[in-house]
DNA sequence: TACCAGGTCCTCG
DNA sequence: CGAGGACATGGT
């Protein structure tokens, strides 16, 4: 792969446009609500409750769930932790798995509870990074994927994240292994990219963009940018 | 109807 | 380890 990666992105970009995703957005819509905002804490940790609702499952899906979080004030960590079960199985109900799901928003908030106030939000030290993503991992319900997508869309550091889009899009137009390890795929993205969390950010929605609408599961459309 | 969606955990060999 | 299954709703 050595120096597709650069390549790969601007063709992307040049197809999609840049995709403005966390937080606040909806399909590159922004949540009226917080158009033009400086993300706050609440929105850092909406971020994170996303990033575990949206779990193999569609992004209309979790939306109407946060929503839901939103009007029964449960989208903090301390009312999540405290509310009743069979109320916040309720009000994420569309996501899916909700009863998995309630689990893993008690576990997060416990975490966030613990760690949130000590994380340096934008941090760029690697070593640092990977001490948090280490933490995020430990939490039963969050696997690499959900962390590195925290820890790029709600803790603005660069980690990349990998998902089912990515690897099928590198198996189908450059040869890689479908198999290959979540963290083997990882760590080619942090090697060959320049340590740039915008850059990281754009790079995972659009392949999220070209797996949705293009490159898709049972086929590849013509106008692919890759083929 | 059957398949798919921005995964993760558990179990068993 | 790696394969296989469970988890659940909503859209096409």
């Amino acid at each position: 792969m050595q120096g597709n990666l650069i390549s790969i992105y601007e063709k992307l970009y040049s197809k999609f446009g840049p995709q403005k995703w966390w937080p606040s957005t909806l399909e590159g819509e922004l949540i009226p609500s917080y158009h033009g905002q400086e993300p706050n804490n609440k929105m850092r940790f909406e971020v994170a409750v996303g990033a575990i609702l949206t779990q193999n499952t569609t992004w209309t899906n979790v939306i109407k769930a946060i929503a839901n979080l939103n009007r029964s004030r449960l989208m903090s960590p301390e009312n999540i932790f405290l509310a009743d079960r069979d109320s916040l199985c309720n009000e994420i109900r569309s996501s899916g798995y909700y009863n998995q799901k309630y689990k893993k928003l008690i576990s997060l908030s416990e975490w966030w509870k613990e760690n949130f106030t000590d994380i340096k939000i934008g941090s760029r030290d690697s070593s640092y990074l990977e001490t948090i993503r280490n933490s995020l991992l430990s939490i039963n319900g969050i696997g690499p994927e959900t962390a590195d997508s925290i820890l790029l869309y709600a803790f603005d550091m660069p980690s990349f994240v990998i998902d089912t889009y990515t690897k099928r899009v590198l198996a189908r137009h450059y040869g890689i292994d479908s198999n290959i390890k979540y963290d083997s795929l990882h760590s080619m993205f942090m090697k060959e990219l320049p340590n740039e969390t915008i850059l990281f950010k754009e790079y995972h929605a659009l392949f999220v963009a070209l797996g949705k609408h293009l490159c898709r599961k049972s086929v590849c459309l013509e106008n692919c940018p890759l083929k």
